[in-house]
DNA sequence: ATCTTTATTTGTCCTAGACAAAAATAGCAA
DNA sequence: TTGCTATTTTTGTCTAGGACAAATAAAGAT
């Protein structure tokens, strides 16, 4: 077992400079993928210790993170490994074209600041002094929806480190779970029982929560599974618990190719009389729905989605033909 | 690139057998140990696709996710590897012993119960009566350090299915939210601020939020980055918030190894004068710290650990507000 | 424009050898 | 017995280059 302790003056360790196993770690490239990127593309370019192990300069390292990035926003890797540091840089301000609705409004900016300026208490507040300005289901879609947007945009851009976006993504929960605690949730006897999960290889849970608000605002009774479920176990739950809608949620950078075939799969296996939903943020979504699944596209479309229970009939099959 | 995340019904697969990069991900076991394990010890011994390729039959990573818990719980590889299932069991058995004490708790046996009868809402409102009737705190260490132990011990025993176990989950921390939210958390002046993280590859944050909540019933100031985060974002994070302490929460299933050197990463980029705390229910905590680490073995020992700060008020300065 | 076929790209898997760090054992003194 | 040091075994991770299916792009045909 080798002591891969970065900083330590080991002798044999390169000055900053982290073995392969720390930046596989730290960027999510496996050793793999970066053995083969250096074999075939020249870049990233490790030095050699003495016992001719790769170890990567932080500058590398860096670069790593940034093409990672790009990567994650449907970039790929022959276009982009070989690029200089600025390049990517430049590629990263593109990606992302500045959402100019969400810029104008001077709410979000400012918590968007505190964002940045680590301001984990003040964001707190501010976020649940909103909640109680704009009732929760407002404060769901007029104004946490855009701000996702906005920080999903300055992260893909660069601007938003990773721990901010984790701290930001924390307190969001935080103050939508306990907002939800808070609320006397009692189902209307007409409306559906609802699983919720996400698949996975999908970890996000904001989503999810906010679906799970909406539908218990509108009445619903809602058991939720938490990330990374295996479709076996979201079946076997939605017979325990006689749901009659199973709702997923998907970020933007899931594998599209999972997306389309859990949801075939899942819908396969579920009983025709259970509906699926699929909602998030995620671009497969919001073109066309796979057959007898129902895509979620915004917040908003789930009261309207819910009308035949509202209505009081139980609703048909849905058409997916 | 190919996906090996589920068993999906793919022409060439082997019907239940995991490929490599699934079972890596199943037991946290590299997949170069699994390799040289089949090298040296004869086992595992995967079925071979059409191209050559190794897929494990479920018995086999069974066997080896036995193995894994044996190994975290200080066995070596060479003893515990060859050992068919019987001899395994028996010696988890003799490892952890059933906790009798917990089993006698009618209370315990009951909430289990709903669990398994997939009694959704009333093990909610169950679980926020105890806490209105214990108080947050007694209810952690008293009621539901107990619970998880006695939900896991069935999982493992095969009792408890995926689902049932994410339910509970949910719930719990749904309920625990619920009450931290409604808690008026007022740091006390003199108290550390506590940054809290899960590493990469460990999704578990139960653990990190019964922590959370302890350390704010405390009086400190918890800044949480939620699971997943990568050392460097820790560190980031730490010198953004002017955290003090900085803590890790482990569940029982994460690799030995990771944890070693995460640990020990984490701590070598760590400023010295911040200190770093590692809790969960991880067999490795129970044993010894390594250096520079303070081991949380059990929810209760937190009071202990802050006394420094609740008798001394530590004489650092901080930028008066 | 939209589908179908061909070409390129790309991540992961394979084998087998090597070696440092950790752990166990042996040797020896107090 | 206990404690300390040296030697041997164990063990995880690294190395190399080759291979190939799945994903994606490009070209061709309707």
């Amino acid at each position: 077992m080798k002591d891969h302790t970065e900083y330590s003056g080991k002798g044999t360790a390169i000055p900053g400079a982290l073995p392969i196993a720390a930046v596989e770690r730290d960027t999510g490239l496996s050793k793999d993928t970066l053995r083969v990127w250096e074999r075939r593309y020249g870049f990233p370019q490790p030095v050699r210790d003495a016992f001719d192990e790769r170890h990567y300069p932080p500058e590398q390292v860096e670069r790593l993170r940034l093409i990672a990035r790009l990567l994650g926003s449907g970039q790929r890797p022959g276009r982009v490994v070989p690029l200089p540091l600025a390049e990517l840089h430049a590629m990263l301000q593109e990606a992302a074209p500045v959402d100019a609705d969400a810029l104008a409004k001077p709410e979000l900016q400012a918590i968007l600041m505190l964002v940045r300026r680590h301001e984990v208490m003040t964001l707190r507040r501010t976020l649940n002094q909103a909640v109680l300005r704009l009732g929760l289901g407002h404060f769901l879609t007029e104004l946490l929806a855009p701000l996702n947007v906005l920080v999903g945009e300055a992260w893909v851009r660069g601007e938003i480190q990773v721990f901010e976006e984790h701290m930001y993504t924390e307190s969001v929960i935080a103050v939508l779970r306990s907002a939800l605690g808070s609320t006397a949730s009692m189902p209307r006897p007409g409306m559906p029982r609802v699983l919720l999960a996400t698949l996975p290889q999908e970890p996000h849970v904001l989503g999810l929560l906010m679906a799970e608000i909406m539908l218990v605002l509108e009445g619903c009774e809602c058991v939720s599974l938490g990330a990374q479920t295996p479709v076996t176990e979201i079946v076997q739950a939605a017979q325990a618990n006689r749901a009659q809608i199973v709702g997923l949620s998907f970020s933007p950078s899931f594998s599209s190719q999972l997306l389309q075939r859990g949801l075939q799969d899942l819908r396969s296996r579920l009983p025709a009389e259970v509906q699926l939903w699929a909602g998030g943020s995620h671009p497969m979504l919001q073109r066309r729905a796979p057959p007898g699944v129902t895509t979620v596209a915004r917040l908003e479309a789930i009261g309207g989605l819910l009308a035949p229970w509202t209505a009081g009939h139980r609703p048909e099959k849905t058409a997916a033909d």
